[in-house]
DNA sequence: TGTTTGTTAGTGAACGTTAACTAATTACAG
DNA sequence: CTGTAATTAGTTAACGTTCACTAACAAACA
């Protein structure tokens, strides 16, 4: 209806799809649904997106924003123990803040729809992944951590930061996250790094 | 086409149905792409079940049958040690032999389809947790494993199960799960139980 | 006036499911 | 045993609905 420019209605769009995907499931995530609630006709979505895997994209772009920010507020911490603790506890913030975002990471669906959305997907945790297991291995030569694989200890912390993440799901986002992430950082600690 | 008994026909149906939803994911598990693949027409299939749900419900039994040969299978150790080992090899073990499975697991679709359905998988999540915990709680009480909340060593345990598996999938299944699973063993043991 | 953002109306294809009918198997009376 | 009736497992054809996407046109803004 209201005619605005392709950048903000593109923003709106985006903003829209995600919580359709969050609310009712990729499987709800139509063309026709997601304009409904926009606010315009379903060709007027086609002004803005080449096509449904277009708009695919630009929801798995928000990750990136993620990641640049994960990366700045890691950046603050100088010790690489405050740096795993800022990352584990960063997920859990950020994720309590958009749990919307949770119901993409978790929708394997959604990859399957092209090569082109799987291999960003990919590409995307594969980069997040990067980004601990750097801080890993520097906590790893000042011997903060104790004496396991790099591979086996970024297992540890990931599987237990994801399973957190699918437990908040599955509760119906009924528990405090960041409450969660404070106890999870904890436990990491009692099992990961060396005490003094 | 060739006639045979409801019985047998239930089994055919679900193997394919596993079957598609693994190699096509739950978006391509259609009714006419599973007749097809079972060689009997769309209508023959609603002859052995109510509806798509009900097809799908007969997946999630397969869980019930698993879930029954992993707690005898834990019940043939004596030590709580070695069922915490035998309870995360044994789940290498078998997904390795059935990838299909943790196709079922990991798409979340599947239980948005019905309410019936969320809750069958629910309690199937809920037993297989109610398994380890009892080994657990055993094991702590023999002071065999460390210090730390019951629930907290659960979600280290289930959650590295559950990124290996995770990591395997996106591989294309390229790497030995067993052996990642021996490797997983190893982990779990040094980060929880007590040095003797 | 030309480009951009919107509309209405419509496309072909796929979906789950049903109606109506047929062939094979089973159950049972004579 | 045999003839027949009932039941079971299959068929073809079609239902209404939804899907992603497009052609053609209209209004707003530069």
């Amino acid at each position: 209806m209201a005619r605005i420019s392709t950048e903000e209605r593109q923003v709106l769009i985006i903003d829209e799809a995600i919580k359709i995907i969050h609310e009712m499931g990729y499987q709800s995530f139509s063309i026709r649904e997601l304009s409904t609630r926009v606010g315009i006709s379903e060709p007027a979505i086609y002004r803005h997106f080449l096509n449904k895997e277009d708009i695919v994209l630009g929801i798995l772009g928000r990750f990136n924003e993620f990641d640049v920010k994960l990366f700045n507020e890691v950046k603050l911490n100088e010790k690489p123990v405050e740096k795993i603790q800022c990352f584990v506890q960063y997920h859990f913030n950020f994720l309590e803040k958009n749990p919307g975002m949770t119901s993409i990471v978790f929708a394997e669906e959604i990859f399957n729809q092209s090569s082109l959305i799987r291999e960003k997907m990919l590409s995307i945790m594969e980069k997040r992944k990067r980004i601990l297991k750097d801080i890993i291995d520097e906590a790893k030569l000042g011997n903060q951590v104790i004496d396991l694989e790099t591979d086996e200890i970024l297992m540890v912390i990931l599987g237990i930061i994801r399973l957190a993440v699918l437990e908040w799901r599955m509760s119906g986002f009924a528990f405090s996250l960041s409450k969660r992430g404070t106890k999870t950082v904890d436990t990491i600690g009692k099992l990961l790094l060396v005490k003094k």
